[in-house]
DNA sequence: TGTACATCAGTGAACGCGCGTTCACTGATGTAC
DNA sequence: TGTACATCAGTGAACGCGCGTTCACTGATGTAC
């Protein structure tokens, strides 16, 4: 028998999770109110008691279930300099790198669906999310390293998070593409090497490029 | 009066032509037979004449219209060294960017469809392209420019590819969704810093780090 | 306490619409004699 | 040259299906007296 009532998660709930869940799995174009309905256990008419209409419910998902990034690179200005600048960046890039595994399958989607992602992004802009912003946040944090002192005076903070934050969800990409088609390199691994390339740099070694010890 | 036949693209050819820019422009979930064949000017019967059915119209726009990164990244390898590796990083780059530019609108869409998207990975795949190809070409060139010590001698060349590559899908999205939001950064300017920032890296000039001059 | 009524989450069945596809047919072109 | 036939790209109209949505209704819960 079912779940008893008293113990389920409210049908809204379970409306929202259904969703998510099959956009996920089946994608956009796979995802109609019948197997909405079927998988939160509830009949379709249950959807317009709860939502307009089929794409109030997709909104919906995307502002409450999409993971946020920022609150992670807030955090990271206040803390500058406390701990090295590689630690730094390699604990950003392994939220990111996560990050992005969990919204590119579902931000994609939004491509088949102009409308939708239109409606999407200018819901986001307004909150003052957006993909852009974890870009400036990291710039904004390693313009503060710079100005300690702590990475080169020359540096270039948006070039440097363009590159890391972009090998991050290029990787998203990949894994979800290729499917399995060779075993991934380890997340951690693969953060490290990126921030290590990126604060060595490729030119000839010349400094004290502290090899390993 | 409709452009005389005799001067018209073959039916086929208009067929797929279609299809390619109601998928640019409408999304897959927009682009029906009935839009397709209208564009098209001819009727929607006249496609079945053609394609077996209408995954099979975007299956070949997928193979025939998605430009090609590779040809590019083959010829790099030979000219390894021939000129500055910052000099043939710029244009890879500039290239990546322009090519990421193209395919994800379209690429991302295929996340709303699973099943088109597996099928059309998986004829990708049999050609020996795929998106992870890219990345193993630029890292390729990128070693065989470390064995004749142009770039340092313990760089990781998946690493630095993966945040080149990276930072240029990335930024086809973000040009994207934000959809003139802001006046974006030339293209040449972004690739610029990009290649810079790669080659001397973050940490505090010590070398030759050639200042302006 | 019992009774009458209001509220409201949820339902089964039906709705119209637009989708991808198929049908019988047309008309232009090529070819054999 | 004319005529009879084959081929084939292309068509208008119809098909059935599954979609998102709405309808009239139910049954549980709360509340006033």
């Amino acid at each position: 028998m079912p779940t008893p009532k008293s113990t389920r998660r409210p049908t809204r709930e379970r409306i929202i999770d259904a969703a998510e869940h099959l956009l996920r799995t089946k994608g956009l174009a796979r995802t109609t109110t019948k197997v909405i309905a079927r998988e939160a256990g509830c009949s379709e008419a249950a959807l317009y008691k709860h939502f307009t209409g089929k794409e109030e419910i997709f909104i919906h998902v995307l502002r409450e279930r999409l993971p946020r990034l920022n609150p992670l690179l807030d955090e990271l200005s206040k803390d500058a300099g406390d701990q090295g600048v590689e630690r730094n960046l390699t604990a950003v890039a392994e939220h990111a790198a996560l990050f992005y595994e969990q919204s590119v399958p579902i931000a994609a989607s939004l491509y088949a669906e102009p409308s939708l992602k239109r409606r999407h992004f200018e819901g986001v802009r307004e909150l003052g999310a957006g993909p852009r912003v974890p870009l400036k946040a990291l710039a904004a944090y390693l313009r503060s390293e710079r100005e300690r002192g702590t990475i080169r005076a020359d540096a270039d903070p948006d070039a440097a998070a363009a590159l890391l934050l972009g090998a991050c969800s290029q990787r998203a990409f990949l894994y979800d593409f290729a499917e399995g088609e060779r075993p991934e390199q380890p997340l951690d691994e693969f953060v490290t090497q990126l921030v290590r390339t990126l604060m060595q740099g490729l030119n000839e070694a010349q400094g004290p490029a502290a090899g390993p010890a």
